[in-house]
DNA sequence: GGCCAGAGTAAACATGCGTTTACTCTGGTG
DNA sequence: CACCAGAGTAAACGCATGTTTACTCTGGCC
């Protein structure tokens, strides 16, 4: 583990300036993008990329730690302000310059799949519990018959919609500009919050229904059946 | 344009039998899916399906077309069913064992995004914005300030968990079991219904704020501000 | 029978990939 | 100075991919 001097454009070493250019291209083009290409956004050549990190795979492996300890530092003094909306934190980051890297860079990690995504969703969902519990104790969210269903629900509807407005946009390179990321944070926002306010359906008709179709609802330990 | 006898096992032109190879071959392992592997499962030579199609990627033009071909054909008898919960046609298909491949190449598609998955994702808004607006006419759906983006936000809402259900699984043959997507639709339902029943906020600050702050919400002529 | 069009293939080819090898250069130390 | 460890690289290697080439086989028609 390096020391990591993790945000500045200023001379680094060879080791940080390839981790920055990797992560800047995996989160551009996905993870197929080629060591050449992220040795040559480095200034530096192939093999040098392999004889300071080993493989491909250890360099992805060192990208993810480097992007997610930023993210978890970082997080706290983002994550607590506006606790309604869930994924608002994200959005936030997102208009932030220095850490729009890190955000595509994470959407592409998701958008990827396998351990390393589930295992950053499980640490959303987790940090959610906390919060989504708060606000439900402070009277500011409705409670559910199933708070972690929901968490995975609301978290994937925001991931999922931002991974969709990543895979339709035509210009890869929009990804990095700040336009990119107002247009379709601002096209969630509004419905969200009707949604989340106001809800979609008029009556409970279909709630109930299959609330009664389906006798277990399961809460933590014993569900209470009919 | 070959005559489609759409879903059969029986014995296939050599044609048919490929582009079912392949449809099943992209949905499990996406679009990287070699050539080889697609040949090998349809029981002939790689050379034999680029004689055939030309190239691969008129191999998956032709399995763009016979997909969408068959899920419009299809749409009309089962979208009608449930207008509540969005989305909820793609779970009626994701239950029904032969259309279950077309689902996860359906999938595969919105993940890898380009224009393909763009134009259908427009023709789903496309068909949403009219069965919701029946739905408001009919007084089963709370109205929007802005319906279109509501839909958006709803389809990416719904395929945003599936694709997150599917990118997560370890095992990449799951998606062409049933119980999977049992799994996964089960997961959705009851935080899907409450959310859209019973809401998630429970006051209107936020969204008052954000009508307030935002003073366009792009209703389809004029807005009514304030 | 003779033969030929069409379907299918094995083997080779070109390309891009991650990685390895053998080398050059350079700056500090005895 | 001598030299040598470490950083960096160009060139080659092995492999998988999509595609092409030259071939074999087979069935129907005169």
């Amino acid at each position: 583990m390096r020391s990591q001097q993790l945000l500045s454009e200023g001379d680094l070493s060879t080791r940080a300036r390839i981790r920055q250019a990797a992560v800047a291209r995996f989160g551009r083009d996905g993870f197929d993008a080629s060591l050449r290409t992220i040795a040559r956004d480095a200034g530096v050549s192939a093999a040098s990329v392999v004889k300071t990190f080993g493989s491909k795979e250890a360099l992805r492996d060192e990208c993810d730690e480097y992007v997610f300890a930023v993210i978890r530092d970082g997080k706290r003094s983002v994550i607590a302000a506006p606790s309604g909306a869930p994924g608002a934190f994200i959005g936030q980051l997102a208009r932030m310059d220095e850490y729009r890297p890190l955000i595509a860079y994470v959407l592409r990690t998701i958008q990827s799949g396998g351990d390393t995504a589930r295992s950053f969703i499980e640490h959303m969902v987790e940090d959610a519990l906390g919060y989504v519990a708060d606000g439900v104790a402070a009277g500011m969210v409705v409670p559910s018959r199933d708070e972690e269903a929901r968490i995975r629900f609301l978290i994937g509807a925001t991931l999922g919609n931002l991974l969709l407005a990543l895979a339709t946009e035509p210009d890869p390179s929009a990804i990095e500009r700040a336009e990119f990321w107002d247009r379709a944070l601002n096209a969630l926002t509004l419905p969200a919050l009707e949604v989340y306010t106001e809800g979609f359906l008029t009556d409970r008709a279909m709630l109930d229904a299959y609330l009664l179709y389906v006798p277990d609802p399961p809460t933590d330990s014993s569900g209470v059946p009919a």
